[in-house]
Order: C-alpha cells, then structure tokens, then sequence
DNA sequence: GGCTAATCGAGACGGTACGTCTGGTCTTGCG
DNA sequence: CGCAAGACCAGACGTACCGTCTCGATTAGCC
C-alpha cells in the first residue's frame, strides 16, 4: 500500500494559516505563502483542500477560536451564568487573536457562503445548547417565562458579539451588563 | 485649469461597482472587471480611489444599501414604529441586492479595518439617532424607563439584522416580531 | 528535481520573435504579443530571460542572420573568394528577412550596449577568423602584402554591409564589385 | 491674429532631447518626460512633431552631430586631408556625445526607415561633397585614378566611423591611418 | 527484502489581475 | 489661438498568485 498521508504537513498548514490569519487579514493569505511558511510543497495543499476557505475551516474547527466554547458551568443563578459565558465570549472576541480569526470567519462567510454557513452552524450548535439548556433550567425553576425562544437569544449574543469583533470594537463590561441585565427583564416571569 | 473630473465616469464605475457586487462577491470584483463594464480606463479608477474598498464605500455611500436609512414616521405606538422600523430593515437585507451588498459592506470591513469602520459609523449614524429620537420620545411619554441606553438598542438590531444578511438567513417575521415584543419588555416602564 | 525547462515553449518564443521581427521593427514587439504568438505563459518568459534585447539575441544566434556565415570555399582565386563571399552576405542582408534582422540587431545594439557589444562579437567572429584565413593563405600565395591587418578589413567590409542593411539600400552588384577591386589593389603586394 | 509658436518652446524641446539621448538611450527618452524637462505641455510637442524620431532628427539637424560636418580645409597633400577628415569624424564619433547622439541616430533609423533614411541622406550629403571634390581634385592634379567613384569611398569611410559608433568602440588612430593608407594605395594612379 | 503505489518537496507551466507608466487625444482657462 | 495643466482611453510593463502539471525521491505495506 502508499504512504499514507503526513500528518505533520497536515498540521503544520493548519498552523501557518492560523497564524497567517492573525499576522494580517484572510484576504491577504495566500496558498504559496502557506506552503512557505508551513515548508509543504503547493501541489501536498492542492491534494488535500479544495480552497483557502477549507483551511480556514478546517483551522478553526481544529484549533479553536476563543469565545466559542461555552465552557461555563452552571449554578442556580441564571443571570450569574449568562452574564459568565456572555463575558467569556465577548472577552474572546475581544483578544486580537480573537478578533483575527473571528474576522476571518466572517470574511469567509461573506465570500464563500456554502462553507460559511457550515461553519457559523458548527460553531454556534454548541452555544445554541448550552442557552437552550440554561434557559430550559430556568424555565423549570420558574424564573423564565415558558413561551421564551432560546435559540433567538442565542443568536442575538452571537450576532452581537460577532458584530463588535468585526468593527473591532469589542463589548465593554457595561455594554455586556447593560446587554444581560435588559435580556433578563425581557425573558423574565 | 485643467479639465475637470469626468463625472460620467465616476458615476458609472460605482454603477459598475454595485452590479459586480450584485451579481456575485466582492472578493470577485475586478478593477479591470470594473474598469470595463464603466468604460473606463483602468487608470481613470487609480487616479481617484486608492483601492476597491474605496470604490465600494463611495458606492455605498452615494446609492444605498437598501434597510439603511430609517425612513419611518414616528407614530404614538412605540411598539409599532420599532416594529415597523426593524421589519423595514430586515426586509431591506433580505432583498438578494441587500444581502449582496450587505455582505461585501461586511467583507470590506473583515479587510480593511480603517474604511470598514468609518463606513460602518456612517450607516449606523441615522439608525442610532431615529432611535435615540423614538426612545427619548417613549421616555417622555413615560413608556419607557429613564436608564436605557438607546445606543445599546440601536447596535443590537444593527448586529442582528447584519449578521442574518451574512449568514444569509434574514429574520422571519417571527422572528423580528419576537424580538421587538422581547426588546419591549425589556425597557419598558 | 522539478519538472525541466519546456523546449517547445523556448523554441516558439524564439520563434515568435523572428516572425515579429521580420513582420514589423524590434522596437514594437511587445512581450506580451510574443507570449501570445508563442501561445506561452508572459511569465514564462520572463522567467527565463531578462529582456526583449536577450530574446532577440538567442533568436539570432541560434536562428540564423542570413549573410552572417562565411559559407564560402577557398579556391586559389583571391579576388574570387573575396567577392563570392561579400557578396553572399551582401545578398543574404537584402533579403527582406535578412534586412529585418540585421535592423533589430543593430537597433538592439544602439539600446543595450553590452548584450549588442556580446551579439557582435559573436557575428563577427566567425568572419573574421575566415578573412583572416583567406588573407593568411594569400600571403604565403605571394599575392598579398606582408604587413595587412585582416581584422581591419573583415570590420571594414561588416561595416559597410552592415550600414546598407540598416539604411536599407542594400550594396549593388557593381558596388560589391567595385569595392572588392578597389580592396585587392590597396593590399596585393 | 492668433498667436505664433512659441520658438522658445521649441528651443528647450530639441534642447531637452539631445539632453535625454545624452544621458540614456534613445528609446528610454519619454515624451512626457520631455515635457517636463523642457518645461512644456504636452500637448505643444504633439502640436508641432509627429514622433519622437521627428524631434531627434529636428534636434539633430539642428544642433550638430559630432563629426557629421567636414570643416577641413583642403591642401595640395590629399593624404593629409584624408587622414585629418576621417580623423576628426572619428574623434568626433568618439566622444560620448558624439556616441550617444549617433546611435540615437542609428535607432531610429533601425526603426522609423524613411526619416532615417531622409536623416542620412541630409547628413551624409555634406560629406560626399567635400570627398568628391577632394578626389577630383586628386584627379585633376594626377594623383588619383579617374575611374574612382567617390560616393563608394565616402559611404565606406561613413559605413566605418558610424558601425564604430554603434558598437562604441571607436576607431583607434592606428585604424584610422591603416584605413586611408590602404584606401589611397587603392585608388593611386 | 525487494515491489509498488501514492506521498512529498520542488518548481515549471498557462493564465488572470495587479498597480504603474507612457502614448496620443481631449478639454479647461489664462495670456 | 498658443500654451501649461492635466484628465481621459488605451494598452504594455514586470510581478504575484492561481490551480495544474511533471519530476525525482521517499516511504509505507504486501508479496
């Protein structure tokens, strides 16, 4: 049988691209200078990814892009959690690192619709659950009223804090307090 | 003294600019793409805007991202005129020609950071201010409560409704229902 | 280790060039018609040579400038190998072919000096060598002077074959026939 | 009535073009650069030339070429004026003016045939003059064969010093006395 | 332990677009 | 109406990448 495919070459475009992305902007990434900086010939690119775009993806989805992961565990105060995670992303995204990749998120969207949309559902199911759950326990605890869409809130926060990263002006600590604080008087029972 | 700036020219580069953008992705358009739909000589496009970007915000700018300028007539029903406003700007972006240029005013942004923001500022200027004038107005009126920050509101819709256009799911009707009716119980009184 | 040099593509821009050369001056062939005559790459090109007057200089010396061959056999006749041989080149640079090429060698010696300077060199060289062979013989014949300076006379008759090329009246019969007399008095012994 | 050309213009257009041929080659000379430095628009050279060639040749006409114009006077020794023409003609085209002026000459000779061959003529014209009176002069006093055709010996001597210009390597004085040396001894009685 | 088949690096190839430069033409307003 | 100034259309310049295509050199299994 043949070589199987490296997956150190795999990795190590995977890599430059990422950081290609947050030295300048994805418009500005080229397939040669990925090939350069990851030391892979053009031709180990061309086999393995269909476009500049699929490495993103694939980049993002591998690495991660900060804010993304709702990693906050949960307590029985949901304004405390809410505000935790929203904090969490918005801090994320606020990060240059944060704000390179989310830009080149969003640049790839704008361009390559198909592969965007995928993306954003990737990257939002995770987010779309962890609201869905929180707000479900709310709703359980009675403090949420029960006709309340998670998902819409879920997106709201995503748009929101997406939306800041790409004019680069990140959610101020009030801004994400002033945010949490109407949500809740909005959902409230 | 000498001959003046063709405006037939610069007229018809940002028509060209705004039908490439249209009919497919601003990553797409080509400045002699351009150069030849407008009928223009390439040069004639370097001698005044220093990149596509430019072009892209004049055009912008001059013609008009359709849901961008709030023409709504303010009524008594508060509810009624944040309705009618967001569901006219959704359905501004929903229009194929709105998400089209929507998504390259969004693609420029993700690239150039600098014009991006200042285009940005430019839109959003008339949104953030009908909307400080509706909620000011709601405060007099004693609807709505005297802390909220009018500003917060008007960059939440904006996010919303630029994000649905990226993603290229504008908001249902549902959906923009829900969130006026949410956003409402939010900051009333 | 790369895939080599195309011949074929060197070949036909080499090619292309004698046609352009022949079918219009040196100084407006543009590289960019060669490419296209050549049906090769612009890049290509330039990836293997440094400019239009190196092309040229490659198509001449391994294409042939017709006259610039000493093909001519010694006989015992001085006189008679002499005007055989000046007048071959004067007949291969009136040829129109043969005019067009000369013109593009001198005027690619006028704009860049050192490649011309190599270019005739080369030419000349092996006239020179056969003139001075032919003088050579016809010293040790008795019929030529000791003290004759072979080079002078071989860049004596270049010249003046060359001049007529470039002022396109080629040499006539009778002055070909003329200069050869007159030559052979000024160096018989 | 209108007004009259300005002479002043076209002064410091010839100026600045034998300046340009000077200082570089003749086919990097520019006609806006032309402009500029004489100070010019434009458009005033294109009024008054058809092409560069036409301004070199103006220019040329104009000023002197180097060499070009015989001011030897004559005495009884034809050797001697031989030699002291042909001579000055070469220092003439050795100097770098003298060079860079005859290729620019030869360059759009190579190039614009007509006008160079006008060119030529106008300033070869001078010289077949002087070199006819000479010889017959020669003749007259017995010195010269009568069956000498003076314009072959002026376009020989011409073919000479310009091919010498061409390839800047001027004739050494050694040449120079070789060449008439063995040119009298070919038209002797 | 050779055979074989897909991998890898390198980089040439036909292309497209870049941003610049110059050619000629035209349009201003001043003198 | 000549002229300086400079905008205009046109198109070549030399460069950078695109995505495809050889090359020769590895490197797995599988015989």
């Amino acid at each position: 049988m043949p070589r199987p495919r490296s997956e150190a070459a795999r990795q190590s475009v995977l890599e430059a691209m990422r950081a290609a992305v947050v030295a300048g902007t994805y418009e500005a990434v080229t397939i040669e200078g990925l090939a350069e900086t990851a030391g892979v010939a053009k031709q180990t690119i061309y086999r393995w990814w269909p476009s500049k775009a699929a490495i993103l993806g694939e980049a993002l989805l591998e690495g991660d892009l900060p804010g993304a992961d709702p990693a906050v565990a949960m307590s029985d105060d949901i304004r405390a959690d809410l505000h935790a995670w929203f904090s969490a992303m918005s801090a994320g995204l606020a990060k240059p690192e944060g704000v390179a990749l989310a830009r080149a998120l969003i640049a790839v969207t704008a361009t390559d619709h198909e592969l965007g949309l995928a993306l954003n559902e990737r990257l939002a199911a995770p987010i779309r659950e962890w609201v869905a759950e929180r707000i479900a326990r709310g709703q359980s605890a009675g403090e949420i009223r029960a006709d309340v869409d998670a998902d819409a809130i879920a997106d709201q926060l995503i748009a929101m804090a997406s939306y800041a990263a790409l004019i680069g002006q990140p959610l101020s600590a009030e801004r994400v307090e002033e945010t949490v604080t109407r949500l809740l008087r909005g959902i409230a029972r």
